[in-house]
RNA sequence: GGGGGCGUAGCUCAGUUGGUUAGAGCGCCGGCCUGUCACGCCGGAGGUCGCGGGUUCGAGUCCCGUCGCUCCCGCCA
């Protein structure tokens, strides 16, 4: 608390910034009954505002009426007392408390409010059904674990702000009522009642109009964006999400990554963390798929996987024969002196297979003229075992792990092995953040027949050249944090035909791309200057360096997986009226009932 | 859209092979208590075992359905 508030009927200090400093004044408090602790001839009460908790005592001689009113206090009850700051005697000092050393002797009590038993206890650290927090989010936002949190947030949000400011940022606000540019997630609509049929959509993001904006000249853009994406929901994605929006106009890669890392190491140390000084590691696409398995790296354990497919060409065995035969590949990676059970070794099946591979071939390395042991060892000759000894690091002992599958399954399902050992076998260090950058992704992949963009349509390629979109490299990169995407971005296409090659790669004929972003390619001939930029995720951003494993933990008022709200029982059944002023019909049938409790 | 897990007192949970009146800790209510700080001691209340159906002499427990929460795959330019 950077100041006491101002005095008032209420109080004249924060209950948390008592000290022993403070022995002999006066001072009036104001919060929430934390605990009580009645003694019968002596009550102890701890009082709590957002500050803190200061220990308050009530005498049946000093206190007067307050003493027969602190006995009929309860949990929650809002109370705002008058009384002298007292230093404790030594050996009744709290050390787990900052205001420990000190109470307040009361001599006046008012009760502002009583309260409810509440739902649940927000005196201590149980973990609460999370449907029942969130149906009484006012009460769990009081517990000091959730303003901690959200005092994290702003402390971040803030740096992001006073950082970007320094460097001439304008922070500019932009549509959340805009069109609808289906392409990507779906969009949630609304419908107009002043244009009967037409729809506006939330925005997914403030790309066209940032983009826009570096037309328009403001160079240096950014904003604290609200997103909305109506796809289904995971403990790390919301339908509405907060987004640090960046755009800079004459520049390249490295600025806008040199930016970032500036950006972001302010935010580490708001949140009390130490990361890796700038710049930061860098990692191709390419490397990270192969290498991890995965295009958002958990760099923070080893475990790494390597390529051999060609070491193990023309052994006996004819799964990993196929396999090859089909064009596909062999990863492994070496997961040291572990025995596992064959429950568990089934258990690594069943990840693998979620990610459509068929199984994991376990190996166990051994020495000398039996590289391996085990009954897949007939399969290959010792030069081929020994050579992926060799390249797995193996020793005696070593558990192996292979994944024969043609990509970009393969790829997926040993990066999730990978992961899934790394959790289980406790090798993801605590407290300790690790961050890179991906670079050098595609352009675009194949989808259906077609191509589809890996970012979005508006990054720019590395070349000109549109004869095979699939050699294309995209100027984007992508921020990782403990394996978590936490920001994308990429330098724009700015000039128009270079647009219009794009959209045509994606099957879009000119006349739909002029129809859906007409507005951008005319933009674009009217002098944009080169410019690139970035999003980043501010709730994971958070969640992370709160260490909450859902952003449900670090946003106010968030949805359920459902996508519902269960605070108001959003989204729920409208009028009849107002459907028909918007001239919208509507097709299903509502709720049987609303899901408000 | 597909798959897994969970749902028992206000909260967190236990509940054996289907078997008497469903338990514990915390909280709540009442009493006692002048140095506690997760105060302590004594006593008490509190249950639609998510909901519906089925099997059975008998269901918290088994089966089917359904609702909700959650995680994973798909999806998320």
């Amino acid at each position: 608390m950077k100041q006491p508030p101002r005095p008032n009927g209420f109080r004249d200090t924060w209950a948390g910034e008592i000290r022993a400093a403070d022995a002999g004044r006066s001072v009036r408090a104001a919060g929430w009954v934390h605990r009580r602790r009645d003694h019968g001839g002596l009550i102890f009460i701890d009082v709590r505002d957002r500050s803190g908790i200061v220990q308050l005592v009530f005498h049946p001689d000093t206190s007067g009426e307050a003493f027969a009113a602190a006995e009929r206090l309860r949990s929650e009850h809002v109370i705002s007392v008058a009384g002298t700051v007292v230093e404790r005697e030594e050996q009744n000092k709290n050390p787990n408390i900052p205001t420990g050393d000190v109470e307040v002797s009361v001599s006046a009590m008012e009760t502002l409010a009583e309260a409810e038993t509440p739902p649940f206890p927000i005196d201590e650290d149980v973990e609460v059904d999370e449907m029942l927090r969130l149906k009484n989010r006012a009460v769990d936002l009081r517990r000091q674990v959730m303003q901690r949190t959200l005092q994290l947030r702003h402390d971040i949000v803030k740096v992001m702000r006073d950082v970007l400011d320094e460097r001439d940022f304008l922070e500019v606000e932009t549509p959340i009522l805009t069109r609808s540019t289906p392409e990507g997630a779906r969009d949630f609509l609304v419908p107009s009642r002043l244009q009967p049929g037409g729809w506006y959509a939330l925005p997914q993001s403030p790309q066209l109009f940032k983009q826009l904006l570096m037309v328009a000249g403001y160079e240096r853009y950014f904003q604290i964006a609200r997103c909305f994406r109506d796809e289904d929901l995971r403990g790390f994605r919301q339908p509405e999400f907060t987004q640090l929006d960046i755009e800079m106009s004459f520049v390249d890669e490295e600025d806008v990554i040199a930016l970032m890392e500036d950006v972001m190491v302010a935010v580490f140390a708001a949140a009390g963390f130490e990361v890796a000084p700038a710049p930061w590691p860098r990692m191709t696409y390419a490397e990270a798929m192969l290498r991890y398995g995965s295009d958002k790296p958990d760099t923070r354990f080893g475990l790494e996987i390597h390529d051999v497919g060609e070491l193990l060409r023309g052994s006996d065995f004819k799964v990993f024969e196929g396999v090859l035969g089909r064009g596909g590949v062999i990863r492994a990676f070496n997961a040291g002196r572990r025995e596992l059970s064959r429950s568990e070794l089934d258990g690594l099946n069943e990840v693998v297979q979620r990610h459509g591979a068929k199984a994991v071939a376990p190996i166990v390395a051994g020495a000398g003229a039996t590289p391996w042991t085990g009954n897949l060892a007939k399969f290959f000759t010792n030069e081929q075992m020994t050579a992926v000894n060799e390249e797995l690091g193996a020793s005696e002992g070593d558990l192996l792990l292979f994944v024969a599958d043609e990509e970009p399954t393969a790829a997926a399902a040993i990066g999730a092995l990978r992961l899934e050992l790394g959790e289980r076998f406790g090798l993801i260090p605590e407290g300790r953040h690790d961050v890179l950058w991906i670079v050098e992704a595609p352009m675009f992949e194949p989808a259906n027949g077609g191509w589809t963009a890996i970012h979005h349509p508006f990054t720019a390629p590395t070349g000109t050249d549109f004869s095979d979109p699939g050699a294309l490299g995209s100027r984007a990169y992508d921020l990782v944090l403990d394996g978590v995407e936490v920001g994308g971005g990429s330098i724009r296409i700015h000039r128009e035909e270079i647009q219009e090659k794009v959209f045509e790669v994606l099957g879009m004929g000119e006349d739909e791309a002029r129809r859906r972003f007409g507005f951008l390619l005319d933009a674009l001939k009217q002098g944009a200057p080169p410019h690139g930029g970035i999003a980043m995720g501010i709730d994971r951003i958070v969640a992370i360096l709160a260490g909450r494993d859902s952003i449900r933990d670090v946003i106010a008022f968030p949805k359920t997986a459902s996508g519902g709200d269960p605070l108001t029982g959003a989204p729920a059944p409208v009028d009849e009226d107002q459907l028909r002023e918007l001239f919208v019909r509507s097709t299903a049938p509502p709720p049987a009932e609303p899901r408000q409790g």
